[in-house]
DNA sequence: TCCTATGTTGTATG
DNA sequence: ACATACAACATAGG
């Protein structure tokens, strides 16, 4: 589910148990989720006692800042949440991680467990959350950053390298569908075939679909408008909401890719 | 039973 | 060394 919006919802979704200290961490013995450098024990450790200060998300990824120098990382991976439930809260199969605050109980849920969490302590935050690329709404995301990052990966489909979170973090699978749709380019085009125009509408694009999409997803976790291809997109004889035409959708890129042949030519 | 799923990563191949 | 393609990870639901 989570991408950069889905990932900035759920991470608001820990905010009543800001400036309120841990009890206790209790964590899933079979510990699937959890990095190398996120022992249980440390886990545990670091953390009871410890006051959660404040948390921040950048592509699909999240931090949240301890007292203690405490620094937990959280990916969502495919189907991972983020939920507050009752200080009684029994941990279920896919609770991973459970802080347990005197009011509530701060859960980390991934049935799938393609998501990861990790932990660090120190001063500042660490290589982990430093390294990630800049934010595409961020003055560092240019058309000319872009380009240079097309021409590198000139073969490969424009869909496949939107994907890359080098360049482009936190798009996901639909809002890659969704910027391309907009910039009426197909998903199959290879990605150094595009000339500057393109180029200009395909960065543009990927701004405008962060931006509304944290407006409306990241605060509420609201269903885009009908005028987006993302209602569409799964909807068995879904149709395009600017042309009419069909969608058509096709594995592109290793991933199952939706688009409409009204507005997107076939290279 | 078989297929799909809003993600990443390790490995093989060019 | 670099770019690209693809299987693998684990589970639930249609």
């Amino acid at each position: 589910m989570p991408e950069l919006a889905e990932v900035e919802f759920f991470r608001k979704r820990w905010n009543p148990g800001a400036g309120q200290a841990v009890v206790r961490a209790l964590l899933h013995p079979h510990a699937g989720v959890f990095k190398e450098s996120a022992t249980p024990a440390l886990i545990r450790e670091r953390l009871a006692g410890a006051v959660l200060l404040s948390s921040e998300a950048a592509a699909k990824q999240m931090i949240f800042r301890f007292s203690g120098d405490g620094w937990l990382g959280i990916h969502l991976g495919m189907t991972g949440e983020l939920s507050v439930q009752p200080p009684n809260h029994a941990p279920g199969k896919h609770d991973h991680l459970v802080l347990a605050q005197r009011d509530r109980c701060l859960v980390f849920t991934d049935p799938r467990m393609f998501g990861r969490v990790q932990f660090s302590t120190g001063a500042s935050a660490p290589a982990w959350w430093t390294g990630i690329a800049p934010a595409i709404l961020s003055p560092a995301f240019t058309a000319e950053s872009v380009a240079a990052f097309l021409k590198r990966r000139a073969r490969a489909p424009v869909k496949a390298v939107l994907l890359m979170q080098e360049r482009f973090p936190g798009i996901g699978n639909w809002m890659a569908d969704e910027i391309l749709w907009r910039a009426a380019i197909h998903p199959r085009r290879a990605a150094g075939s595009l000339d500057a125009a393109e180029i200009r509408a395909l960065h543009r694009e990927c701004r405008h679909v962060c931006r509304r999409a944290l407006a409306t997803i990241g605060e509420t976790f609201a269903d885009p408008p009908r005028s987006w291809l993302f209602p569409h997109r799964w909807e068995d004889g879904g149709r395009c909401p600017k042309t009419g035409v069909p969608l058509v959708r096709e594995e592109i890129g290793g991933r199952t890719t939706c688009w409409s042949p009204g507005r997107q030519r076939e290279p």
